[in-house]
DNA sequence: GTTGCCTTTGGGAACGCTCCCACCTCCAGG
DNA sequence: CCTGGAGGTGGGAGCGTTCCCAAAGGCAAC
């Protein structure tokens, strides 16, 4: 099985030992259109016996095709990676893509070798480009879309943008937890948002608002604060809010550690979690389930969106349209028993 | 700039608008050696002039090398990904690669698709293979090799192998933490030690026990318990601990997690640290910052891991011999609060 | 002025594959 | 019996590089 490592079989040698020609044992190999069963055979037999594997490089020289995706981390996001989030979106992208049959070329964006970076970003090297990063200026999508190459983003860097991105729906998620307040009958609902230069820090502020007001609840500006995503500024935040409010009886965070922090706040300042006050959560992060008590929060799958992500650059590089329109993920209520 | 994506051009084209030859250009952009300041000159402003990039498959097609390495990532690891310090080895790895030019293939192996994965690790798709992996039978390795592919792995499947890997020096970096609590002047010192059947298990026991005997202290079996390194394991073993042996006043933990379980234990059941009891942890993982006391440790570099494996396996890339020894990477004891 | 070496150059060949076209065979229909 | 189309096949051309060899030019030594 494991031949010489010498010199690896080709497809020519396949052929002659199949005894067919070159473009026989190439038909069976691809499309397979046309070839007789007894052709196939032979070739198959050949293949195995030689543990033939086609050269990519001859192939991707003819094809004007490498049949693999880049993916993009913006470097400066330290986290990315170790952010079980992210992490989730990663293994997400690499099953699809290998359920397609693509390679997945890693790019960690060093934000210095910025040239470097462009230089390789061509259909020289791969068919596709995906894009993870928060917020970053951002012209770099459409300077690459400017090379001629199809490019889809992982969370939109400005709530404006409407193709070729695939973003968890923050304002659907926000109004189901809102809701999920109300339904609860807490009369004085809170906001625990993220900064607001950040899709995921704005947009759910957004469904916030559109779920108080679908309820007929006034919007109260007091009641909304800003953290910047961290269990510490969650649980500063929800201090400010006790101080502001103190009949709070309800809070939404926009993200689970900001959540965890607030219930850490909520401890100390006395208040009993659900009795006296509900906290909802966003993301269902794993420490939403060790948090005391138990985070009821807005589920959203980092998984399909590494799916999603491949499946809209297929179809991009299918349609050869570089402006598919974006696509937004639903989530979903988890109810444990912080609320 | 950005040309007509229809097809870039060519180094025939570049050498064209040059006034010289293919060959002279192909000089130019390699070597570079015997060509005149004049052709040299020429052929670069052609270059930016038309924006031209070589193309990769043409070049792997008569070179046979693909300057691609890949880097395996046993699936079934679900922890991998999300994990700090994996998180931090991927880092290391893509910033040497980038460094030395070099394409990093992401392979999550699915342990399903086996079959696929050995088909794809050959010299026609990359140079080398870097294979992260904690514990796996893992024959893998070898049968890449079988292959002609060079090989680096991160940590160790086994303790007896001793080429083609980078690890942590476990048993020195336990022996500064077993010396750091002698140093103290605890007097019973114990430790809460990892699965037997991983590396990072047995060998920081190894350097526990090495560390006692240098300290001419006696082994106690009684002070030996065993954890899977999740907190919720390092918080039983230590109230076993405490139960076995009242008296225990310094505790070395395998890995962070396992500490911030044994701190908690601790104040549960009333012990003071550092002043009764001093803790040691292993990692220096972010969680070792948080908690409280603040945790002291031993600290290791994954990004000078992953660096690490990728010098070893240029290295072995250079010299064809696929049998380098492994390289054990020192570690430094953080001292904080805990002891 | 001739010779010979060194530097620099151009371009043919080859890398391993897919695409495509010409061709061969067979069989149904006239 | 001839014609035409469908099914199946072989192999030439070409993808964009690098490698290498032959050759051109320049200059110093004879």
């Amino acid at each position: 099985m494991a031949r010489s490592p010498r010199t690896r079989p080709t497809l020519e040698e396949v052929a002659a030992l199949a005894g067919v020609g070159r473009g026989t044992a190439s038909r069976v190999i691809n499309g397979g259109a046309k070839v007789s069963d007894r052709a196939r055979q032979a070739v198959e037999e050949a293949i195995t016996e030689l543990g033939y594997v086609p050269n990519a490089a001859a192939r991707a020289l003819v094809t004007r095709r490498t049949d693999a995706v880049a993916l993009v981390i913006a470097e400066s996001e330290e986290r990315v990676f170790g952010e079980p989030f992210f992490a989730g979106v990663v293994r997400g992208i690499g099953a699809a893509l290998a359920a397609a049959d693509r390679q997945l070329v890693l790019i960690l964006a060093d934000s210095r070798r910025r040239g470097s970076l462009e230089h390789y970003l061509t259909r020289q090297h791969v068919d596709g480009v995906l894009l993870l990063s928060l917020h970053e200026d951002d012209t770099l999508p459409d300077r690459i879309r400017g090379h001629g190459l199809p490019v889809v983003v992982g969370g939109r860097s400005r709530p404006d943008v409407r193709t070729g991105f695939v973003d968890v729906d923050n304002v659907q998620g926000a109004g189901l937890a809102v809701a999920h307040l109300v339904e609860r009958g807490r009369q004085r609902i809170a906001t625990i948002a993220g900064p607001p230069d950040m899709v995921a820090g704005s947009s759910r502020v957004e469904g916030y608002v559109a779920g108080l007001t679908a309820a007929d609840r006034p919007i109260d500006e007091r009641l909304v604060v800003r953290g910047d995503f961290s269990q510490e500024s969650g649980a500063r935040a929800m201090r400010e809010l006790l101080e502001r409010e103190p009949a709070v009886d309800g809070v939404f965070c926009a993200n689970d550690l900001m959540a965890a922090g607030a219930l850490q706040a909520l401890r100390e300042a006395g208040r009993r979690v659900p009795e006296d006050v509900s906290v909802v959560g966003f993301e269902d992060a794993p420490i939403a389930r060790s948090t005391v008590p138990p985070l009821t929060t807005v589920h959203q799958s980092p998984w399909a969106m590494g799916g999603e992500m491949v499946a809209l650059l297929l179809e991009t590089m299918a349609t050869s349209d570089p402006d598919l329109p974006g696509r937004m993920l639903p989530t979903r209520l988890v109810v444990r028993q912080s609320s």
